[in-house]
DNA sequence: ACTGAAGTGGGACGATCGTCCCAGTCGCAT
DNA sequence: ATGCGACTGGGACGATCGTCCCACTTCAGT
């Protein structure tokens, strides 16, 4: 094995735990598996972390904050606000379909820190980005179709989320994509009845 | 400890890991720890069960099967089909909030479900009973408000799954009651634009 | 070339897991 | 009452888990 610095190690750690948690599940990504998947020796493992809760933890943290915009649409289009949130909801269902075993895996992330109280704020850190990614959105959406949030816009992408994750478990459930796509219109429906024309 | 024929043995262990999995996560959910909240020893689950894995098959199907309508209102309320909808999705956080546990503890099993092929038809039979349930209240809902569906009500009733899905994920995160009082309006809005007077 | 720190490898530890075995005990039909 | 099948208890099995230890190798600074 060639020699790492620790801290290149720590990153390729974490993202062959992301490929085991994808395509395993988390319960399945035990040091063994990540370090097979990484290539790398237990002792690599455990000479890079302190334990698997803190390769969790970053796992958590990292993936999250490099969620970026990935998710959202760069280009905004359609006639009016409802359009846009349609479009960009089915820009995230592509999205969904293109890599469903990410986001299943970001939902038993979301799960697994949801179980343990010191990794709760996790949990919500992940979802506060998630608000802060959506109220960015729907800021730039309402701002070229010409109305205004009659919400405050963290409320109103906090729901947003709301609707994406039950398109997405739903999805990962049945794998309807008619009912994804009814979701995604419906939500949108909704959505735009939170603002009024400026 | 009394003797009890294997068949009341398999539902009280049933119960035990339900409530296990609800307070401690499926991943806590082991032999030792079923049989420990059962009150019975390891020999007991075994010669009740063949296996682990058969225990939660049956957790699964049997408390998706009685999870009945308890979730669903028995009396329809609201002048309209929007303000009916509404009062529905409130009453399911209302059993959300005053149970949370058991929630979560559904969202983890239908998760553990997606992460085996064999196992993926429990989580479909899981979806399709919600979606049955949803569609009677539904068309009992349409049928008080004199209103009729345009869309099939099943995949009304999916919507609204997905829906629920959304409100109960969000606020198992952030535990924050207006967002998911809004995710209801938001919702009943939405559902009540899938249908027209008759 | 020498040295000390950084990084590596493999084997081992104790804990816990699901499962199994078997001697023992109870209750019911006869 | 007695025999037999249903049921119980406790201890044990091998597998796998997270973690640790220690001898070893490589590299950077001198």
């Amino acid at each position: 094995m060639a020699r790492i610095p620790a801290s290149e190690r720590r990153a390729a750690l974490v993202q062959a735990a992301l490929r085991v948690v994808s395509q395993r599940g988390i319960a399945q990504a035990t040091t063994r598996a990540i370090v097979a998947e990484a290539g790398m020796s237990l002792a690599s493992f455990h000479y890079a972390f302190d334990s698997r809760d803190e390769l969790i933890d970053e796992l958590i943290t990292t993936v999250v904050a490099r969620e970026q915009e990935a998710v959202l649409p760069d280009d905004l289009q359609g006639h009016d606000i409802r359009d846009m949130l349609e479009a960009g909801l089915l820009r995230y269902f592509d999205h969904l379909r293109g890599d469903p075993e990410h986001e299943q895996a970001m939902l038993e992330l979301t799960q697994y820190a949801l179980r343990s109280p010191e990794r709760h704020p996790l949990a919500i850190a992940q979802y506060d980005r998630y608000t802060e990614l959506g109220a960015r959105s729907l800021s730039a959406a309402a701002e070229l179709a010409g109305v205004s949030w009659t919400t405050p816009v963290e409320q109103v992408a906090r729901v947003l989320i709301a609707f994406t994750d039950g398109l997405t478990l739903t999805w990962l459930v049945t794998r309807d994509d008619d009912v994804a796509r009814s979701v995604a219109h419906a939500a949108a429906d909704a959505l735009s009845r939170m603002a009024e024309p400026r």
